[in-house]
DNA sequence: GGCCTTGTTGTGCAAGTGTATAAATAGCTT
DNA sequence: AAGCTATTTATACACTTGCACAACAAGGCC
């Protein structure tokens, strides 16, 4: 009779449970932060006793650490995702990147919790630091290639290194506009930042504003103040 | 003989053990995170006892957000003071705020790693996420402040929503620039993200670049290339 | 069915946590 | 010099933490 009542439990693959645990371990870091993190509360999340985490990982840190490689290759590969319109005009293409960047899923607070809280830490360890850099370089990479297709598209040569702060200026006014997003989405009007940040990433290139349909003048007259000012200098 | 020795110690006035165990905790939590944040660890930082820290704060939880308030005044006032030079032109004041936020001392590891893991906080404590708002809200009235000075010594007129889209996305160009340069300072020679940045923000507000006397046909060129197109569009 | 491997549970432990509170003493007041 | 008071130390406590390890049972294999 009353046995000790060990708890049943199903054994899962590997791979499995180890994603099952990386993911409960987000879950927990973008709630409670690093600090409430804990070992058992993570294993509570994924069904499972804080002793099988021993099981899978070495420790504590490791598993923290294949947590934040995990967040940053979904945040990359889904950035990225939005380049993958072939047929499109390159100019297109890199709206569409951006707009991408800007609404959901990528502007969304529990992913910003997380790269918080976890870059927050960079600094101070190095492995978390270079995990950064690799997705960082990588996704400039990507908006640097974006770029001179674009320019080239409109038969302008630029040198290696004005591409290169091209794409620095553009990584920025996405970053800058994911963060405000992800901070406070509730103050901005769907597609807002999108439009926003498309504008600013034109005009960063210098591409001529599209013709607005409604008011063709406007953009018109503009540029012939800015070519007599040219003149004039 | 051996009596216990109980350690010695001095009173200090109230402010200053306040001021002190406040910047101790910033330290802590920058090393080592919110987690090795301990109290015993700000004390031993603060050079004094931890039981000391119950009879200046209610808890550990008021202690933090007191540091983190702390941080926010110390962070908008610092980028706020790039803006007080009264008598040069608005173009130059905004190029000097936008090079005073990103060189140091504003581009600096451990104020970014402060950021970040309080701001990582943000989204699960309100009092952190209020707190985080009514800064960046500040700091951007200054932007679209210093904008509206900009725009109108140009003698261009524009509605208050692109007014505002401006500061939002001049904002972000900041911030973005900011993180990368905190993130990998060495990554950018001395006054380089300085230069992307005024150029950016310049692109941003269609500001014409200022004459460079090396060359100046290039962007006579541009100009007129640009007027071209908005001719034919 | 019975056995064996190993994924999984449960318990134990030492170290560290925030909080509470008693004891001591620094430095002002008189 | 003596006394007071409030700052500071020190200790206690209940609780959590990461880690180690022994016991167990799930599910494949023969």
């Amino acid at each position: 009779m009353n046995a000790p009542s060990r708890r049943k439990f199903r054994r899962e693959g590997e791979e499995r449970r180890r994603q099952d645990l990386i993911e409960a371990t987000l879950d927990s870091v973008a709630e409670h932060g690093l600090q409430g993190a804990s070992l058992r509360t993570i294993a509570l999340r994924a069904g499972v006793t804080a002793g099988l985490i021993r099981h899978y990982f070495p420790g504590k840190e490791e598993l923290l650490q294949e947590a934040y490689t995990t967040l940053v290759e979904r945040m990359t590969e889904q950035a990225k995702a939005a380049l993958a319109m072939e047929d499109a005009s390159p100019r297109k293409r890199l709206a569409a990147f951006v707009s991408a960047n800007l609404n959901a899923p990528i502007i969304d607070a529990r992913v910003f919790s997380l790269w918080a809280t976890f870059i927050g830490r960079a600094s101070a360890d190095p492995a978390l630091a270079q995990a950064h850099r690799e997705g960082y370089l990588g996704f400039r990479d990507e908006v640097e290639a974006v770029v001179a297709e674009v320019l080239a598209a409109e038969q302008r040569k630029v040198e290696t290194s004005q591409l290169r702060h091209h794409a620095i200026a553009i990584n920025a006014i996405i970053d800058g506009l994911w963060i405000e997003g992800c901070l406070a989405g509730e103050m901005f009007s769907p597609g807002e930042l999108a439009a926003i940040g498309i504008r600013a990433v034109e005009a960063e290139l210098g591409l001529v504003p599209e013709q607005d349909p409604e008011k063709p003048q406007t953009s018109r007259r503009k540029l012939m103040r800015l070519a007599q000012k040219g003149e004039s200098g």
